[in-house]
DNA sequence: GTGGTCTAGACCACG
DNA sequence: GTGGTCTAGACCACT
């Protein structure tokens, strides 16, 4: 049982936080239902290469904010009501669409990924304070 | 001299992360032009609320990336041959226009940012490896 | 696990720069090999007498420049691919036989060690610009 | 009147300290004889793009230590009795020879210039440590 | 007054 | 206990 997660552990960015943001925009999309069963917290360590406290740590947050289900001696499984329901398939597919033009559009013009995700969050806190 | 840059103490980002990617997408869009004097280490520090030193770790970071000049006894300046050169205002304003309709679409579904920027992560990554 | 390393506090030359450029060329010379463990940042610090924050900005630099792998929790290591590789032992000696006699010559010509070394860039520069 | 002096500024080590060795290495090999007049604090500022507190402040140095001779009004001269005897062509050829050869094995090797440098002033210190 | 280096010491992410 | 970040504050090189 893979998960489609990639983690750098060069990066700035902690491990727990690349890999609790992935986890949550898994389930967000659709890539895991409600009921789903997540891999052990040491077979994900061991596919990742990562400890397996830093694992558990992400688990137990995202059990915290309503995303995941913790059952002892049993396993961990996507909740229910996953804090806030997912995103439907159309309109992720809409917003994966728009993302990879955007993408081409910052690939064309040289820029670096996290030059454009840095635009993307400016753009989203200006708008934020204009309707805020 | 104030620099259009919002830092997050609290983030799991690294405060150095931020105001170098922030800087960084200042100087390539071209909202800070070659030859442009940047504020002094020690004001934007004050101006941000962060220590002198992490300011100056910034501006040696970018220094070595070829983004920034610093001159001892003078000042820090937007580099000559940025690094690759700045972003047309025309390419950035259609980055931007797609970046804010990418928004939208997102904020309606219900994401949250960090969801958005790691999908955006995701997907150039993924392109990557296809052209890679 | 000590450091055939020598800084001198006083020098014109920065602490930092003396110890990465000593470490450098240690890995250079196979002295230390890839995969070997460097003593941690803090324990460098107090064999040298010197900041555990001058020590890790050495390392991080040496990380950036390919010859040292940094893992958090865990410790530092001789890169595997080791910024071009290490001089061969037998190419080593024949220079460092040189060296000797170099520094023979200028010591009986009552030469300091910085008219020393600086003849030896100003000629490493002249020739560059010939080839170059 | 131009020096074959030749400043890094984006050096670790500071300009007053390369200009003060280069001078002097100029002086001890004989590119510079006694009673030589050097350029004014002024010119030679002009000439590097340095500023001319860093010149002055490197000839009050070097007066000091006996290589030079400030005249009020008038210039600054190389001095007759030369903080130890300049080194005689012939030697200085022999030892220009000999570095030559360092280099070249250096360069072949793979080596940068500073690896090299750190190579003659470690060989030096542990030498003067086996005969001191 | 500018950037650069260094220190001492706190707290965090990770194993 | 390891590396990473950050702070406050000192002193230096340079303009």
């Amino acid at each position: 049982m893979e998960l489609a997660v990639d983690i750098e552990k060069g990066s700035a960015v902690p491990i727990y936080a690349q890999l609790s943001e992935q986890i949550r925009l898994l389930i967000r999309r659709g890539a895991l239902s409600p009921g789903d069963s997540m891999p052990t917290v040491r077979s994900l360590a061991v596919e990742l290469g990562v400890n397996a406290n830093t694992v558990a740590r992400v688990y137990r947050d995202l059990q915290r904010a309503g995303l995941l289900r913790l059952e002892r001696g049993v396993g961990t499984f996507v909740a229910e009501n996953g804090g806030g329901r997912a995103v439907g398939e159309k309109d992720f597919r809409s917003i994966a669409r728009k993302a990879t033009e955007l993408i081409d559009l910052g690939r064309r013009a040289g820029l670096r990924v996290g030059e454009l995700t840095q635009l993307v969050e400016t753009l989203w806190k200006e708008n934020a304070n204009v309707e805020g």
